[in-house]
DNA sequence: CTGAAAGCGCTTACAG
DNA sequence: CTGAAAGCGCTTACAG
C-alpha cells in the first residue's frame, strides 16, 4: 500500500503542498471552499501525516521514556498502567525499559531513550543506582525528567513519592498498638532512599513509644525476595530469637515469612505479628490475608505523568520550571497477620 | 545544549557532509585518515545522529508496537518483559498499550501505532473483538503482524501460541487420574479462541475416561475474576452441587474459588480439588498451593519478537514471508491442591 | 486567500 | 577518495 502524502493530495487537486498542510490544521487563512475539498479527499484516501517528517520539523516525538526496575511486579505494573493510559489520553506514547536494578543497563537504557528524542523520561531507579551523572545528563540535555518512588534526593528534578518513612511509621505503630513489645524489620538494601527512610520509621516508631531499638532485629534482604522472608523467619524460630511482631520491607518479604511459619507451625498473629508494605492482590488471598500499607501505584503513575507533560508544555515554551514533590498519602490496611 | 549536527562536524573539519555520514557509517571509500579524524570530533562532540531524521530517510522507526488486554497480571507482565528485552537487545525499542479488553480501544490504538510508523506490531487479543478489519488493515498496511496468545483463527499472520486444548486435557485428565469423578469448569467468556479451546479440552478429558459431560457444570467467567471464582464455587456448595473437582479457566478464578471454600470449611483437595491455569506466583504460596498448568509467558514474548523481527527484515528485502504459528510447551505442575 | 521557498538532519546514487 | 545534489514529507515565515 503506498502511503498517502500531502503531496499526492495536493496534485490531485491542483493545489499547493502549502495549502493542503494548512487546510488540514485548520489555519484560518484559507478558503472554506478549499478547506472542505481537502478534508474531504484526505478522509477518502485516508491520509495520515507521516510522523517522522513531523517529528523531523516539530522536533516532537511525542514518546515518553519509562524506566523501571522490574516489569513483573505488582506494584511497578500498576504504575505502568497508570502512566501509560494517562499518557494515551494527552497524546503520548510511551516506551517502557526494565533496569532489572542494573545501574549499568539504566545507563544504557537512558542513552537510548535519549538517542530516540523522547520529550520526556520517567524513572523508578535501581536499587544499585549510586552514579548520578546519567540523571543529570538528561537534565543538561534539557531532556524533562520525573523520578517516581525510587528517587534520589541530589537530583533536582520533580518527583512522586509516598512518604516512606511516614509510612513505616503508621506501619510499626499499628503493631505496637496491638501489643506488640519485640518488633523485628526485614529491611530492603542499604543504598535506596525508600529503603532507608522505611528504616528510619521503623527505628521513630519504636523510640517514640519507649521500645528499644536493637539493631540484631534488623535483617537486610539484599534483593527483597520472598525466600529472604522465608529464611530470616527461619533465622528467628530456629534460633529462638525473642521476636513478637515483624515489620517487612515489602509485601513479598512478609508472605515468605508467613510461608515459613505456617510451615513450622508458628501461630500468625497469635505468636508473631506480621506486616508488609504495598499492599499487593496477594494479600488479601494468602492465610492468614496479610496486613499492609497501601501505596498507590495507579495514581503514582498518572501522577508523574502529568508532571511531566507539564514540564514538557513549559520547557517547550522555555519557560522556567519550578520542579515540584508530590507525596502520595498511604494507609495501614488492616487484616488477619496482625492482632485486631 | 545544542544538539550536534553533521553539518557542524563538517564544517569544523572542513570536508562535505557526505564525506561525515559516510565516515561515521564506516563505507569502505573514505580514507582511513578522514575516518579517524571524523570519528575523534565526533566522540568528543558526543554526536548521536539524530533519529528523526534517520527515520524519515531510512523509513523506519526501529520501533514495535505492543496491545495487551492487561498489564497488572503476571502472564502479561511476564509477556511484556521477555519482549522488551529481547528487543533492546535487537536495537528496538517498544511502545506498550493496553486494550482493556475493549475491541474499541483496542482498534484505536492499532491506529496509533501504524500511525507512529512502528515496524511491526504485537498483539494480544481483547476478550471481546469480534470485528477483525482491523487486524487486516495492520496486513494490507504491510506492517508485519505477529498475534500471540490471544488470537484469532482467522488472521493471516504468524501466532505464538500454547496448545490450549491440550493443556486443559492435561489438566483436566490430572484431575481424573487422582481420583476425580464429577468435574466442573469454571471456564472462559465465550468468544476468545483459548477460553473455547481449554473448554474443548475439558470436554474431550472427560469423554476420553468415559465421565459424562454435564454442561450444568460449566459455569461462565465474563471478566475471568476471583470474585467469579468465588461466586460459582458459594453457588456448588450452597446448592449442594455434587462436584469433587473443579478445573478453573485461570489461577485468579481457582484461588476465588478457594478463598470460598477455605472460608466455609470444605477441605481441599480431600472434598474438592482444585486445578487452575497459568501457574502465576501467587499460586505457589496460598495455602493450599494451587495445582495449575504452566504457562511461559516469558518464553511466549521472546518468541513472537523474535518471530516479528524475522518478518520486519523479510518484509524491508520484500522477500514473501511465510507465516508461522510457534506452539510452547506447557505443563501441570502438582500442588496441594489436588490429590496425588 | 494562495503558493514558492527554505529548512528540519540525515542518506545515498552519482559525477568527478 | 571527495562532494554537490536530490530527496525523505512535512511546517511555516514570507511575498504576493
Amino acid at each position: 500500500m503506498k502511503e498517502v502524502t500531502l503531496k499526492q493530495i495536493a496534485s490531485t487537486l491542483g493545489i499547493s503542498i502549502t495549502t493542503v498542510s494548512k487546510a488540514l490544521k485548520n489555519y484560518p487563512d484559507v478558503s472554506p471552499k478549499t478547506k472542505k475539498a481537502v478534508i474531504e479527499l484526505a478522509d477518502k484516501l485516508h491520509f495520515k501525516p507521516n510522523s517522522f517528517a513531523v517529528n523531523l520539523r516539530t522536533k516532537e516525538s511525542k514518546i515518553i521514556g519509562l524506566i523501571i526496575p522490574e516489569i513483573v511486579h505488582h506494584f511497578f505494573s500498576s504504575v505502568i498502567n497508570g502512566i501509560i493510559e494517562k499518557a494515551e489520553k494527552e497524546g503520548y506514547l510511551v516506551i517502557t525499559l526494565q533496569s532489572n536494578e542494573s545501574e549499568e543497563l539504566e545507563q544504557k537504557q537512558i542513552d537510548l531513550l535519549l538517542g530516540k528524542r523522547v520529550d520526556g523520561i520517567l524513572i523508578s531507579l535501581s536499587n544499585n543506582t549510586k552514579n548520578l551523572s546519567y540523571l543529570q545528563k538528561i537534565i543538561d540535555h534539557k531532556t524533562p525528567l520525573v523520578l517516581f518512588d525510587k528517587i534520589n534526593k541530589l537530583i533536582d528534578c520533580s518527583k512522586v513519592i509516598i512518604d516512606d518513612r511516614e509510612a513505616a511509621y503508621s506501619a510499626v505503630s499499628h503493631l505496637i498498638n496491638s501489643g506488640c513489645k519485640k518488633i523485628a524489620h526485614f529491611r530492603g538494601p542499604l543504598n535506596p532512599q525508600n529503603s532507608i527512610d522505611r528504616f528510619l520509621g521503623y527505628k521513630k516508631a519504636l523510640s517514640d513509644n519507649n521500645l528499644t531499638f536493637d539493631k540484631s532485629l534488623v535483617y537486610t534482604c539484599e534483593n527483597v525476595t520472598f525466600e529472604e522472608g522465608y529464611k530470616f523467619a527461619k533465622k528467628i524460630h530456629t534460633e529462638n530469637i525473642d521476636v513478637d511482631g515483624i515489620f517487612a520491607i515489602t509485601d513479598l518479604v512478609a508472605i515468605g515469612a508467613i510461608t515459613y511459619f505456617k510451615e513450622v507451625g508458628v501461630k500468625i498473629p497469635e505468636q508473631i505479628s506480621i506486616i508488609g508494605f504495598s499492599n499487593w492482590f496477594m494479600a488479601s488471598v494468602i492465610t492468614p490475608s496479610l496486613t499492609t500499607v497501601d501505596q498507590p501505584g495507579y495514581k503514582m503513575g498518572k501522577s508523574a505523568l502529568k508532571l511531566l507533560l507539564k514540564e514538557i508544555k513549559a520547557s517547550k515554551k522555555n519557560k522556567l520550571i519550578k520542579h515540584k514533590t508530590i507525596v502520595l498519602p498511604t494507609k495501614v490496611i488492616q487484616r488477619n497477620s496482625t492482632l485486631i
